[in-house]
DNA sequence: AGAGATCTCTGACTATAGTCAGAGAAGTGA
DNA sequence: TCACTTCTCTGACTATAGTCAGAGATCTCT
């Protein structure tokens, strides 16, 4: 564990110089870096206060850095529609040149790099990079118990219920959804994965009988499948079952997604007959669990680690 | 391609995000960050001047900078043993100690992004970083024709003699290396890879006979072992041999290069007959080449890029 | 020995990226 | 309506990172 850290530590090492001279050099060649940041922030138009969080700018910061794009006739600034002290940002004809100026200049930049790899070295710079990325996304992923009416629980729960509406050639039936009081408390869990505080997955338990626990609403946002997270989910679900003595967890899915089928295949479930009155329970699955599951989230820090803040940003006063 | 630099871009603005939160928050917490840079590059002891080129810092920046270190007891500079103009930077115990402190936190930082993966993530997220860090070593190398005189090729050949003597049960006799006219002109080619500035890897070709060459003395300094440059040099000697109309190119090599047979194996190359009188030729190798060779070097821009300056660094005035 | 190059250092200056306190306008809930 | 909060903005300040010119010591080459 100690030598994976100090190998990422190198990674982020030797990133941090190549990437310090593609971005100061090249992204920001005219203008302050922050700028151009704050250019491409803005996009298609956002407000001050949306700016001030996603970049996590002091608002006297921010203020005279619009002032300074609005000056160069880059950015315009208007009222918001519904609140008054909500100013709303937007390109000029000027800005929107200027920020495809600048993606141009950061792709050729790009281009330059892969230049000398031949074909099948770039396609493998860019899957390593990905997968990397991806790996890094997950892990900035926390994963949370929260209440199951909560507002991140009830969005993740409308959002999974408005794609298996799509998804199933039969519709979905939103009354099928558990009851909150079910998965939570001392029968029952419902878990969040937040990205930057944007609720992505959700999974919940609850208790069907003695020793047996049932798993639902498992779901991961369409922007973060493939990061591992429905995995991370899954055994993060079956922690919390063996913490309620439920050693046995079966689950019911629909035919039509089959990806969850792999998922729970892969994770040791095997499939037994169906259970339940559920219409959408049309694969089941039961998997039987020790008291210490395989898989399971993250151990300590190596004994001279200390405990740092990572999620959130800001010093944490 | 241009999808390509696309997706390196879009990672390289993830990475940067992600590593700005690493970098300043936790590296350089108590002291600027460019301190903590300069602790790390200081190291064991280190040569002002080096200092300057290996940070690419302006010397009087440099100099202050390591003035403020030594007021806080971290550094002592001392005159070189050899050349009085030169002063050397070293770390005082407060200074070592200080350096381990940095490291322990930046492997922290690490720890506990790694944290919330499951073990095998783990190991894939090592694996993809050191693959795309390895690519991108290898995108910043520059493969250049040389005079095999030239203090570059004679620092490879050096290494490359030194290496061999090690390796070889015989020993090696620096009266085998090629004679520099041979590996130059309209006969020939030496080609030196750098990295930074730096030599690491090298190769030669000259001409055996009619439409003969013979590929020689192609080597890869131990910390560049692995990126792919030994094919990279190879793809490169082979263009300079189709260049002179040489296309039959031939070598031999020594039975305890294992991964030199290797790598001639997997470029198309098959076993001959020894020739030659040299007691190192154990194992020989020949390849006919066609006029366009494959894996050949970089295609050019996708056609709207512009041609940036990468290599140095500085601005470029 | 002398010319020219190299190396380090100091002084003076600038640009970028922030931080902090507080004012004033606009919304919100009792 | 009134207290309280939210949002944006301005003024004043600081830290970090860097640039440029030139002085003085030392080395190298002829």
């Amino acid at each position: 564990m100690s030598e994976q850290a100090r190998s990422v530590r190198d990674f982020n090492r030797y990133y941090s110089q190549r990437i310090g001279l593609l971005t100061d050099r090249y992204l920001g060649q005219d203008r302050p870096l922050s700028e151009a940041r704050l250019l491409y922030e803005i996009g298609t138009g956002a407000s001050v206060r949306d700016l001030r969080t996603r970049l996590g700018w002091d608002s006297g910061y921010l203020s005279r850095s619009l002032r300074s794009l609005e000056g160069q006739g880059l950015v315009q600034l208007r009222a918001h529609e519904t609140d008054g002290r909500v100013r709303v940002a937007e390109l000029t004809a000027a800005g929107t040149a200027e920020l495809a100026e600048l993606e141009r200049r950061s792709t050729a930049a790009a281009s330059e790099l892969l230049a000398p790899l031949t074909v099948s070295q770039r396609a493998e710079l860019i899957a390593a990079q990905h997968r990397t990325r991806q790996l890094l996304r997950l892990a900035a992923v926390t994963v949370e118990v929260v209440e199951a009416d909560s507002a991140a629980a009830r969005h993740c729960l409308t959002e999974y219920a408005a794609e298996l509406s799509i998804r199933f050639p039969e519709g979905y039936d939103t009354r099928a959804l558990v009851d909150p009081a079910e998965v939570s408390g001392a029968g029952g869990a419902f878990l969040v994965g937040y990205e930057q505080g944007r609720p992505i997955g959700c999974g919940g338990i609850r208790t069907l009988g003695p020793g047996t626990a049932e798993l639902c609403h498992l779901w991961v946002h369409g922007d973060a499948r493939g990061l591992g997270l429905g995995r991370r989910l899954l055994a993060e679900l079956e922690r919390q079952a063996v913490t309620r003595s439920l050693h046995t967890v079966r689950l019911g899915t629909h035919r039509s997604l089959s990806e969850a089928a792999t998922l729970y295949r892969s994770a040791g479930y095997h499939q037994i007959p169906v259970y339940g009155d559920s219409p959408y329970n049309q694969l089941c699955f039961e998997r039987t669990l020790a008291d210490d599951v395989p898989g399971k989230a993250a151990p300590s820090l190596d004994p001279g680690g200390v405990r740092l803040q990572f999620a959130g940003g800001r010093r944490g006063g």
